[in-house]
DNA sequence: TGAATATATTCGCTTATCCATATATACAGT
DNA sequence: ACTGTATATATGGATAAGCGAATATATTCA
């Protein structure tokens, strides 16, 4: 994982919306993002791709559901950044309401590491 | 200081090579940013234009020198997530190669806050 | 099997980003 | 004033990034 590449892709505001709730509820899937956000679920598809393909999230399918979280192989520093982020999110809009509209849609099972 | 514009400044290698040798090596002049990174130094001064619009770093002049570092009133989160950022470099190219090859070229006086 | 739900991907377009080159500005020393 | 050094900015062009709309795929349940 390069520093810049990883900067990259969390410098893009929908990106960015999408990690910060992961930061802060952990697993979740698509349509809760989808949900919290209010960007069309194309897009946040689209944004949870490059993050998935670059390493930042893992994704694991459960029934219909298909749930992300922060990748497990994420460095140390890397997550590191992410809670500053989700530090500074607090403060800010539109992460601030995101957080706030949260509503759980979908369990995850506990049973998959 | 909105997280996704910041988060945008840090995500280009030519700037965050900058940023690592502001975090690690403190206030730097820019041909001293030029000789350790080895771009051009149009290319130097225009990223750190831009991280300077941005509110990243600050700038003075000190006779024919212009030093930059990182900004006063830089947010805790923003601080912590360069210094995150500055730990991954350390692994990896050409970050590690830049602060190898840093070396002083002129003396920034202290007595500026 | 068929419909409904959840998610992913493709396409064409627009805009933003980055670059190299050239040039401008500011200061220092002679 | 003139020269050299340090730094900044402007310009035009190439590439990448992001978007909406449409469509494709996968799963569930009846």
């Amino acid at each position: 994982m390069e520093p810049d590449t990883f900067f990259k892709l969390i410098g893009d505001q929908t990106r960015l919306r999408c990690l910060v709730l992961l930061v802060a509820k952990g697993e979740l899937c698509v349509c809760e993002l989808v949900d919290a956000i209010r960007e069309s679920q194309p897009k946040i598809s689209r944004h949870l791709a490059l993050l998935r393909d670059g390493g930042v999230v893992d994704a694991r399918r459960q029934g219909q559901w298909i749930f992300y979280r922060l990748s497990d192989s994420l460095p140390d520093w890397a997550r590191a950044a992410l809670i500053s982020a989700e530090q500074g999110a607090k403060a800010s809009s539109p992460y601030a309401g995101d957080a706030k509209r949260f509503r759980r849609l979908a369990e995850p099972s506990d049973l998959v590491a």
